[in-house]
DNA sequence: GCCGTTTTCGGCCCGACTGTTTTCAGTCG
């Protein structure tokens, strides 16, 4: 059992023992586990398995979750959890996902409707029977409803990060199959989009036959749809993401990677120019119409060729533009993953961060980055320990210091992320973020905002001298919490003309901005960053999904901030207009 | 339930908003 399955075991039993109103430090002790768990680089199982070591090494695991641990990773579950889902219906982790129900008002609502399901809840919000209960009204109804309605959108799809985890682990194991020569991922996944709806693996080689029974049995395949010659299908891990497996014949490999790797739209579009050129285009190749004669079919490269078109890279087949850009010749160079030179929003312990300035640099270094900018939260964010004046001031000195003496290996600059408040001042006073390198400006609250308010707020906190980057600027949380709303255009226009840039965040929760807003900021004149917001070392590795997401905002190196070597990123936060 | 002891119990535990209320519980970050 892998370290994330059993978090999010832990992390449920924490949701349930919620909801029953258990001892709250109990509750925090569960979760504490359960990020310990996820964020531990050793596999749970194995040390659970090797007599010389102890789990209870791991900061937060005690002797009782050393116990829960064991039956998790025996069973799947725990007592506590089973006991739990006995009095409640298992869809009560569902019912947390409904944004303004907690723990207590589920509870209330189970305890005197006696419902189970999402549907049922949905009934009563319509029927305005909510309302009998205590301390519930008809804006609580309504908003239930919206969020029910946006549940159902997002139910079904999965984090990208999600299902390149699934993909590389289901690769690991179908490679393993002897005659087996490669496995690639296609679909949404190879695009890079921010959540993936299903997962499709090409595999090819002389007996690309069998992994598909290799497939079917892998041990954590939870339900087969699917299983004949070519194609097998299954329901896959907890979760329950569907994964098609497709055994490819190798000369037609790159017809069947243009096919499945889509988007629809794209396919639509490329299969039209071929008609107009007298061939057509399926998953098996690309073929003359008038006798039916193979032009091209083993590589993708090949195909986009013959059609009169430079390869198109992944992250841009969305019928949004390629294919006209293709055909004269004028796809941007994209940005790469190699030509990020720093990470300039990370935090430490200082605030929420779970590792200290000196082991974020240190992983940092090895990354090859050159630099980094230390951005722990401002004091609004109480919940996360934020700094006031006096306490940034001082860790910036701190950093300076650090870096002034060079025993951290890598450039630092000292920053800081500074909420955004409610009405658009900062959070920190002027003379405070004129001490910092480097000022990135975010919200975390009041995201209920009117358009138009959020617009001014922004607009305002975009007139501060001191702000360089604006942090996820949308505020969006994937698959749990919409953008809020607000004029993107006209802020990017401001943020383009007052030169500050905005962040593209790059945790697989946020990928914020996205490719279509990256594109129009950039027609506005924006220029970004790309940034992981880093909470744990592990967490620097998620810029790739940054650098796709900008790779799908059809970004340049010379669109990103922080592919500047250090000396110049240095002089571009300096030198600010 | 974890942690850390001036070692076996006591501390952990913030702050603002919202909607429903007549003084505050519940949610959220």
């Amino acid at each position: 059992m892998e370290n994330k399955e059993i978090a999010r075991v832990l992390a449920e039993t924490a949701d349930l023992m919620e909801i029953a109103a258990e001892d709250s430090f109990r509750i925090r002790s569960y979760r504490n586990g359960a990020s310990a768990v996820e964020s531990n680089p050793d596999r749970i199982e194995d040390i659970l398995r090797d007599p010389a070591r102890k789990v209870t090494d791991i900061p937060g695991i005690g002797k009782g979750l050393a116990a829960v641990l064991e039956q998790i990773v025996a069973t799947g579950s725990c007592d506590r959890r089973d006991q739990l889902l006995e009095k409640f219906p298992p869809t009560a982790l569902e019912f947390l996902k409904i944004q303004g129900l907690g723990p207590k008002s589920i509870a209330l609502i189970f305890e005197h409707f006696r419902i189970s399901t999402i549907d049922q809840l949905e009934t009563l919000c319509r029927e305005q029977k909510l309302r009998e209960l205590p301390r519930m009204g008809a804006k609580l109804e309504e908003k239930v409803l919206r969020s029910i309605a946006q549940y159902r959108v997002r139910s079904g799809r999965y984090l990208l990060s999600y299902a390149e985890s699934m993909a590389d682990e289901l690769s690991a194991a179908l490679l393993a199959v002897e005659g087996v020569e490669a496995v690639t991922p296609a679909g949404s996944l190879r695009r890079g989009r921010e959540t993936v709806g299903d997962l499709d693996l090409l595999v090819t080689g002389p007996n690309a036959t069998r992994a598909l029974a290799t497939f079917v049995k892998y041990p954590r395949v939870e339900e087969v749809l699917g299983h004949g010659e070519n194609k097998a299908s299954a329901k896959v891990g907890r979760e329950g993401l569907q994964v098609d497996v497709r055994a490819l014949p190798p000369e037609s490999f790159g017809a069947a990677m243009q096919y499945f790797t889509g988007s629809k739209d794209h396919n639509v579009a490329i299969r039209t120019r071929a008609v107009r050129m007298g061939l057509k285009l399926s998953e098996y190749g690309l073929f003359r119409s008038s006798d039916d004669s193979l032009v091209a079919a083993a590589t993708e490269e090949s195909i986009y060729q013959a059609l009169g078109l430079p390869w198109i890279p992944p992250e841009l087949r969305e019928n949004s533009g390629e294919i006209e850009a293709a055909a004269e010749g004028r796809l941007p160079e994209l940005v790469e993953l190699s030509q990020v030179r720093g990470d300039v929003h990370m935090h430490t312990t200082e605030t929420d961060g779970r590792a200290s300035l000196e082991e974020m640099a240190e992983a940092a270094r090895q990354r090859g980055y050159e630099y980094v900018a230390i951005t722990d939260h401002s004091k609004a964010l109480a919940m996360a320990n934020g700094l006031d004046e006096t306490r940034a001031v001082a860790f910036a000195r701190q950093i300076r210091e650090r870096n002034r003496e060079g025993s951290l290996g890598i450039r630092i600059f000292s920053g800081i992320e500074c909420d955004i408040l409610k009405d658009g001042a900062m959070d920190l006073s002027d003379d405070a973020l004129a001490e910092l390198d480097l000022v990135v400006g975010s919200v975390h609250s009041h995201m209920n905002l009117e358009a138009a308010e959020m617009t001014d707020r922004l607009l305002r906190a975009l007139e501060c001298p001191h702000l360089r980057i604006l942090g996820h600027p949308t505020g969006r949380i994937l698959l749990h919490r919409d953008p809020f709303p607000f004029d993107f255009e006209r802020v990017a226009a401001e943020a383009a003309r007052r030169g500050v840039w905005l962040e593209i965040n790059a945790s697989p929760e946020r990928l914020d901005l996205h490719g279509a807003l990256i594109r129009s900021a950039k027609a506005k004149g924006a220029r970004f960053t790309i940034s992981t917001d880093a909470h744990h070392p592990k967490h620097l590795a998620n810029m790739r999904y940054g650098v796709t997401t900008a790779r799908r905002g059809w970004l340049g190196p010379k669109d990103i901030l922080n592919t500047l070597a250090a000396a110049d990123f240095a002089a571009a936060i300096h030198a600010k207009s």
